[in-house]
RNA sequence: GCACUCUUAGCUUAGCUGGAUAGAGCAUCGGUUUGCGGUACCGAAGGUCACAGGUUCGAAUCCUGUAGAGUGUACCA
């Protein structure tokens, strides 16, 4: 439900009724409980423009407004705040209606788009390290939940498959023979050994410097041997992608590559909307107030990434029909997109409708504040971080039930993971994140076990219950109000969060929905003796709708969750 | 040099379409239970929202300047 939007269109109606026209204020989350759920501020901006002192028009708006059978009353407050309470009957019915629908009374759009999200984007002569893990899951995260709300979503893994390294890669696959499938599997040794021989052995240099020109001719031999590469390579992304629990398949992978034949095309329409300048042997376009130019060829004739994103945006915006082209990349290339986002705008490649938008994340660090590295100094594999993030989730859940190896190690991959995963999204995107073990796994504060021990007590009262679970909500005090409105924000809350590209205003939301629901729980007991039933079923359905909002929740984010732990 | 970003409690941070006493968690101190999962809940203490101006009835939030930190800065991606 958008409940914002439903308050309000009720202050809207009163201001037409009222007759005063102003541009449309929107009301605000209460800031305290004695407020009420919504508050106004409206009033006070309209002062000036209305010549009025705002209590007065505070009273001209409470006197048109309608409740509607959702408001319960309205108040004017201080200066002239109005401060706005839900009708507790309306809300008991709003949350009943959630509690028995599927998307738990979420809409999906009416007038949905189609978004391309880009994000992951490793590079096929690297292996996955944590640089790649946020722009994964971050990405990942924004696509769930564009998917969730009913754009259609393209998903788009821009892998790093093309450039001069691979045909040295090429020359020691094929030098290594069969033997070259094994040593693959780590590609940081393959990497340096390959370097090692480039180095050391003028001939092998030679060659590998003659596969370069030779893939980009399309010599056969050649680019047998590099799709064999890219595909050995990206065989341990999805591994990675797979425990991650991430959705990028294979489909979504439109790599460096696929642009190829286009780059000729994009500095033609360039050149030909006379944006094309040469400097010292470049082709370049100057943007006006920009010292340094984006430069779409090299002096020797190559194209560089700025190119390749130029094709791409042109691609998504006008064959895959995007409306709005997000890249969820380190904000250390903002300059670079801010650029390129111009040149294509400029050039017409993307047409003015088009929202171009660079979901720009900082740095991960590790606990001292510097960038995360391997004890060495090397960088860490992803793969390496993921199976120690299980092995720290199975030693903090040591749990009472009695599980198999089998089910321990499930739910510690669900747990593990999901703290990884958690952690990172629970922050500002944009501000370093601070990588600690012992803070991401830990049951207290804004956690992903905190969530997780919520939904599996949840689960352990309707186990324990073991019944049908069908009754009526009712509104008995205070804190099941304040769960009950809490839990009719969550479709607000999602569309900020999509509008944002910000997946810790959902994490945050998640946090205090439990912790509400947490309080409300220890003062309200649902299946001690002297509840009568019908108190019961109410709670025990308001246990439902939020359970079932921290799954959902989570389900954005890319976590699942487990009925016990 | 220039550009961009950041600076909120000891630590990690939320809040940034301007609103009423700046919210949390950790750590510290204290409390709750014959406990529906106490890996919970309640409370105390802790803040010149980097600093200085400005706009405004009202600023952590907008603007300008200063300081500190980070990042980027012509043929890598």
């Amino acid at each position: 439900m958008k409940l914002k939007e439903e308050v309000n269109t009720l202050i809207k109606k009163a201001f037409a009724k009222a007759g005063i026209e102003a541009e449309p204020i929107t009301v605000t989350d209460a800031t305290k409980p004695e407020f009420g759920d919504f508050q106004f501020n409206g009033a006070m901006a309209l002062a000036k423009q209305l010549k009025q002192n705002p209590r007065q028009i505070a009273q001209t708006i409470l006197d048109s407004l309608e409740t509607g059978g959702m408001l319960q009353k309205a108040e004017i407050a201080g200066p002239g705040f109005i401060n706005l309470w839900l009708n507790p009957e309306w809300i008991a019915a709003s949350c009943q209606k959630a509690e028995q629908d599927e998307r738990l009374g979420i809409g999906k759009k009416e007038n949905p788009i189609k978004a391309v999200v880009d994000y992951s984007g490793p590079n096929m002569a690297k292996q996955m390290h944590v640089g790649h893990l946020r722009s994964t899951i971050i990405g990942d995260t924004l696509a769930n939940l564009l998917e969730f709300l009913g754009d259609e979503v393209i998903r788009q893994n821009h892998i790093g498959d093309w450039g001069t390294q691979f045909g040295m890669l090429i020359a020691y696959l094929e030098e290594m023979g069969e033997e070259g499938n094994g040593s693959l599997k780590d590609l940081e040794q393959f990497y340096k050994d390959a370097k090692g021989r480039f180095d050391a052995d003028e001939t092998f240099a030679n060659k590998a410097r003659e596969y370069v020109v030779k893939i980009q001719s399309g010599d056969a031999h050649c680019l047998t041997l590099w799709k064999k590469f890219i595909d050995i390579s990206l065989g341990h992304c999805e591994e990675v992608y797979e425990k991650l629990d991430v959705n990028l398949s294979r489909e979504d992978v439109r790599a460096e590559s696929f642009y190829n034949e286009t780059l000729v095309k994009v500095v033609e329409d360039l050149d030909k909307a006379g944006m094309l300048k040469e400097s010292d042997g470049a082709q370049c376009v100057f943007l006006e107030g920009d010292e340094v130019p984006v430069i779409v060829r090299k002096s020797d004739g190559g194209y560089l990434y700025a190119t390749t994103d130029l094709a791409a945006l042109y691609y998504r915006a006008n064959v895959l029909g995007a409306k709005r082209i997000s890249y969820v990349v380190d904000a250390r290339q903002s300059g670079h997109f801010k650029q390129v986002f111009r040149v294509a705008k400029e050039a017409g490649f993307v047409p003015e409708d088009v929202k171009l938008e660079h979901v720009a994340f900082g740095t991960m660090m590790d606990k001292s504040g510097k960038p995360f590295k391997t004890r060495d100094g090397g960088t860490v594999k992803l793969i390496d971080l993921l199976d120690e993030a299980v092995v720290r989730a199975k030693a903090a859940i040591t749990s009472k039930e009695n599980y198999s190896e089998a089910e321990l190690e499930k739910i510690a991959r669900i747990v593990g993971i999901g703290a990884v995963k958690y952690a990172d999204l629970a922050i500002n995107r944009e501000s370093n994140y601070i990588f600690d073990w012992d803070k991401m796994l830990s049951f207290e504060g804004n956690t992903s076990l905190y969530m997780q021990y919520a939904y599996a007590r949840i689960q352990s009262i309707f186990r324990k219950y073991g019944k049908e679970i069908e009754g009526e909500i009712v509104i008995g005090d205070e804190l099941e109000h304040k769960l009950a409105v809490m839990l009719l924000r969550f479709e607000d809350v999602l569309n900020k969060a999509a509008e944002d590209a910000a997946p810790n205003q959902i994490t945050t939301y998640l946090y205090e929905l439990v912790t509400l629901f947490m309080r409300f729980y220890e003062r309200n007991p649902i299946l001690k003796e002297g509840v009568d039933e019908r108190t019961r079923l109410s709670r025990l359905m308001l246990a439902d709708l939020t359970a079932k909002s921290i799954k959902q929740g989570l389900a954005i984010l890319g976590i699942q969750v487990v009925d016990r732990l």
